[in-house]
DNA sequence: TCCACCATTCGACGTACGTCAAGTGATTCC
DNA sequence: GGAATCACTTGACGTACGTCGAATGGTGGA
């Protein structure tokens, strides 16, 4: 039968070693493998991008909508995935809402993943 | 209508700009994105961190399904998801295939989604 | 207050994914 | 050649995912 997956918070950077430095456990592989999925979409990938090119004022749905050519609906499917996995933040101001890109946390994703950094 | 993800060769280390040097383009996400997707998965993140503990000699199937408690089958079918990543290069000694993780490929990825790498 | 606009949620759809049992290859040893 | 062992493929199953239209929430201006 197919493994649901658990599901845990990750709103938070992550926190545990280097995928290199040893066997990893299952619930530290879930954590790190949820971070990923969350960004493992080219959609996602896209959006990353646009928010990195404004990472002071950040970008809202309306205009990220359009850019990649989605409804403004999926758009924000998307934005909840990357803000759950703590990658994004949006705040509000009037009507809109600007989402910013949490570098810290795609910083730590990396440094567990990669074996030389 | 859902997009069935185009399909591309990923068996050679990703080579475009980092995310954070500018919009990114749909083909240039798509290929980071489907190595993402490959290691996006708590049994291949556990697998991954395998390797990388026995990076010369590489790991046979045989001893990583016992180890994530899974059938052969499955083993093998995320090790052929790696494999396409360019994730793992699998070589065959007698009746067994050693794998072995291609810190490389892992590195570039990691390149291209770090902003500060 | 009411209307317009932006954002999110909900319901539904087709596809892709993770898993296993069973079958097929490949290699070694007798 | 035959048997044993490891690896991979195939077919099937349930679940999760990406997408949209429509409905719901918030916010600000006439």
């Amino acid at each position: 039968m197919p493994k649901p997956l658990p599901a845990m918070d990750t709103s938070a950077p992550v926190g545990c070693a280097p995928l290199a430095s040893g066997v990893m456990a299952a619930d530290d592989a879930l954590a790190v493998a949820l971070r990923l999925k969350a960004l493992a979409d080219p959609i996602r990938v896209q959006l990353m991008s646009m928010l990195l090119a404004e990472p002071e004022d950040g970008v809202c749905t309306c205009d990220l909508a359009p850019a990649v050519e989605l409804s403004e609906a999926t758009v924000s499917h998307h934005l909840k995935q990357l803000r759950e996995a703590g990658l994004v933040e949006g705040t509000r101001k009037g009507t809109n809402v600007y989402y910013r890109p949490q570098a810290e946390a795609l910083g730590a994703l990396c440094r567990v993943i990669d074996p030389s950094c």
